[in-house]
DNA sequence: TTGACATATAGATATATATCTATATATTGA
DNA sequence: TCAATATATAGATATATATCTATATGTCAA
């Protein structure tokens, strides 16, 4: 039997209660309005857009991959971190004041 | 000078963290996901529907008031509360599966 | 004012998360 | 292999959040 579409089951309140409070932080924030903005970006131009240390970068990067709201493709030398949940686009997108839904 | 639309400035970002993280938690979810399905609820209400303890969901509630999340009014002897933030509310439905956006 | 019921809070302990910085590892080109 | 650059991790400490349960407070009706 289905669960009810409008609301969810006991492990999905827990992925999404998980995802919720690991982008609630200040930085990680930041990094995934970024990521969303401008797309894929290695750890040195996070770093560096962010204004934050590059093992900070880093740890929040992953973070973010071991939830699943990341994942990352190495190229060379340069680690590219994308947004891999489009739960998390929608949520960031809903928080912007641009989206009254 | 405006900020962009489409990014926040660092209150916004403090802000939207705090929220983030104050919906990131099981039961906070759930309690969440109740108001925004039938409106306003009373704690006894609440408590029962989730099979929690009376002092569990209190605590719960008056957390996420504290954070403007929620609103309560005192009706006699029963406390009603309600989703007071309307990025809650679009948060929670774009974590559903039937939204997507 | 007292009893019954609804709600809130205190206070202790456990657990999780954040923060910082040094250092390790990986990759590539010379 | 070595140097240079990019990225990751370790390990310590600080801070925040969760959890539990007893008890306090608020409201109303009798």
């Amino acid at each position: 039997m289905q669960p009810r579409n409008d609301e969810l089951n006991a492990e999905a309140v827990q992925q999404a209660a998980v995802m919720l409070r690991c982008i609630g932080h200040p930085i990680r924030l930041q990094i995934i309005e970024l990521l969303d903005r401008d797309g894929e970006q290695n750890v040195t131009a996070i770093h560096e857009a962010l204004g934050i240390e590059q093992a900070v970068a880093s740890q929040h990067l992953s973070l973010m991959r071991d939830k699943g709201i990341l994942n990352s493709r190495r190229e060379g030398v340069n680690v590219y971190y994308s947004i891999s949940d489009a739960r998390v686009t929608r949520v960031i997108e809903c928080i912007h004041d641009h989206c009254q839904m």
